[in-house]
DNA sequence: GCCAACGTTGGC
DNA sequence: GCCAACGTTGGC
């Protein structure tokens, strides 16, 4: 079972929006970006992933969810009022997918992107990288565990 | 609000 | 196919 990492400006959705409605699926939806859109391709129903909150006053991974619904066709790339609509983008040719997600836990308390920097080993994790703008990304099991111990 | 780093677009 | 210009991301 594979893991995951996704950011998101818990002003739009973060993990109080999944605590609030524990028993529902929220649809993971908007991102316009083609690496992370294979990612999403990739995930499984059951998967676990970690929330990270970004843009905000309290930086870093709030809690975790897991895949409710495999990849679909996201809606909003056809709907002209959406701000995520995509001229280019057909029902017989969609170019952009969403998953739906469910609450597993909120974090005792948040772990800090500055602690997660100061953990080794996870030089490999597109979050940490200078620059990065990933905002899906894959998480090995090793990876994991440290982000989660530095809790 | 600033700005570095990045991905995408479009002219050539 | 190159690459400059542009818009966006996201930490600070």
């Amino acid at each position: 079972m594979a893991k995951w990492l996704v950011k998101t400006e818990p002003s739009e959705c973060g993990i109080n929006d999944f605590a609030a409605a524990p028993d529902k699926t929220i649809p993971w939806d908007g991102v316009r970006n083609y690496q992370a859109r294979n990612f999403l391709k990739d995930m499984a129903v059951g998967d676990e992933v970690l929330v990270y909150h970004s843009s905000c006053k309290d930086i870093g991974v709030a809690g975790i969810v897991r895949i409710a619904r495999s990849a679909y066709p996201d809606p909003a790339q056809f709907d002209p009022e959406s701000p995520y609509f995509d001229a280019k983008s057909t029902p017989d040719n969609p170019r952009w997918q969403a998953v739906d997600m469910m609450f597993v836990r909120k974090l005792p308390r948040l772990i800090p992107l500055d602690r997660i920097r100061s953990q080794p080993g996870l030089d490999n994790l597109a979050l940490v990288r200078k620059g990065n703008r990933l905002s899906v990304m894959p998480v090995s099991d090793e990876e994991w565990q440290i982000i989660l111990a530095a809790g």
